[in-house]
DNA sequence: AAAGTTTCGTTAGAAGCTATCACGAAACCT
DNA sequence: AGGTTTCGTGATAGCTTCTAACGAAACTTT
């Protein structure tokens, strides 16, 4: 999971039954959500009873924290590893959709309605880079220089966003819509707003993907 | 709010205990967000105790499903009014965004994480239906004839999401876009996403908007 | 190997929440 | 004025997070 090398046993314990305090978490969250995530539930699955687990964790908000750290460098590694397997920004985006949908729950963890009594760590800040970044790399080749607009100068000046990536601006921008218009997508289907209007979510992504593709590129 | 005609001084009273407990709601979301509202808490600043509002909401998910309805009713009214001082779908885009602004928390109720005990009741459909509707009045005129995307004629074939509105296919695709497209800034800018990258989400938002409506139109 | 120290897991408890029940009191209708 | 409905209350069960105190196990040091 993350912290796995350990010098003494006792850190070595230590960690195992985080990441399986963790693993249930995940369970838990995939099946009813981050709003019903319960220490004590987890205590009980695991045979333990109940305040046991805050020799591991401070408390529910760090749990969580952990969570959507992780949940970051699950998104990052599976990105990157699409990215490796030449896949273009067309199957980075269905690389993105798969793994929404794989487990609904964790994207609404990272992007959705956000968590009261969490402040983003500055280490997902540099996950959320990471990816930035692997979507870059696939933007490069895709934008011509020419169109400049207004907006690409502002992207450009704070490109803190992307890791100082090496990217033109045309390519910024790309990106930018690209997450954005994704996500819109995404989130609107994962929340179940198209099964009420008989509207096929699959349909509707790659056509959106499409005119994303169109316009800028070939 | 809804219910305010009454026959009966006690339906008026229970109609006005309702509005107020919905008050006292609206104002705890704004504060916190929709997962700390408690049905205690609002009881408590009511100046009445506990159970006392169990006579007029079966339970914390009638409340909060009401108050979705109610927020819907809201973006509903916010959208066509904003139509009917003669707002373009450009007017209907800052209109939206302004709402939102409004009451971030309130967008994330209806458009956030789903809540888990909530199941949308037919009445609310019928609302976003009526927002779908006053979108396609400002896109019907925008769309040219031509170009017949093989997913417009999907959303033709299933059109009761929009009140079965009588626009042209290419209006209905770019009203569905303008709603994916719009959500996805707005969501992101709302959970806060684009302040630690230093970005303007008023720009990104323009822009967004901009794109949108260069390629159709003109 | 024995003693000391740290860490673990337990039970007990405070404070909060949703929700149900039974009862007295107030308000309404006849 | 009397009968019925509705309201608000306190009590109670069951859930949650989280703190505190204690015994036992495990690791470290002598």
């Amino acid at each position: 999971m993350g912290e796995s090398n350990a010098a003494t046993p006792r850190e070595r314990y230590r960690a195992q039954v985080r990441t399986e305090i963790k693993e249930h978490a995940w369970e838990q969250i995939a099946t009813a959500g981050a709003s019903a995530l319960s220490l004590n539930a987890i205590a009980k699955r695991m045979g333990v009873s109940g305040p046991a687990l805050y020799r591991y964790f401070a408390g529910r908000d760090e749990l969580i924290t952990e969570l959507i750290r992780d949940g970051y460098r699950s998104l990052a590694d599976t990105l990157r590893a699409a990215a490796a397997d030449g896949a273009d920004l067309s199957g980075l985006a269905h690389a993105l959709r798969g793994w929404a949908l794989e487990d609904p729950h964790r994207y609404f963890l990272l992007y959705g309605t956000p968590v009261p009594g969490y402040h983003a760590p500055d280490d997902t800040t540099a996950i959320s880079s990471e990816i930035m970044a692997t979507l870059l790399d696939a933007c490069a080749g895709l934008t011509q220089e020419a169109p400049a607009a207004p907006f690409a100068a502002h992207l450009e000046e704070h490109r803190g966003w992307a890791g100082d990536h090496p990217a033109p601006p045309a390519a910024l921008h790309l990106a930018m819509s690209f997450w954005t218009r994704m996500h819109g997508v995404l989130s609107l289907e994962l929340a179940g707003h198209f099964t009420g209007m008989r509207i096929d979510p699959a349909q509707l992504f790659a056509a959106e993907l499409d005119d994303l593709l169109r316009q800028r590129s070939a």
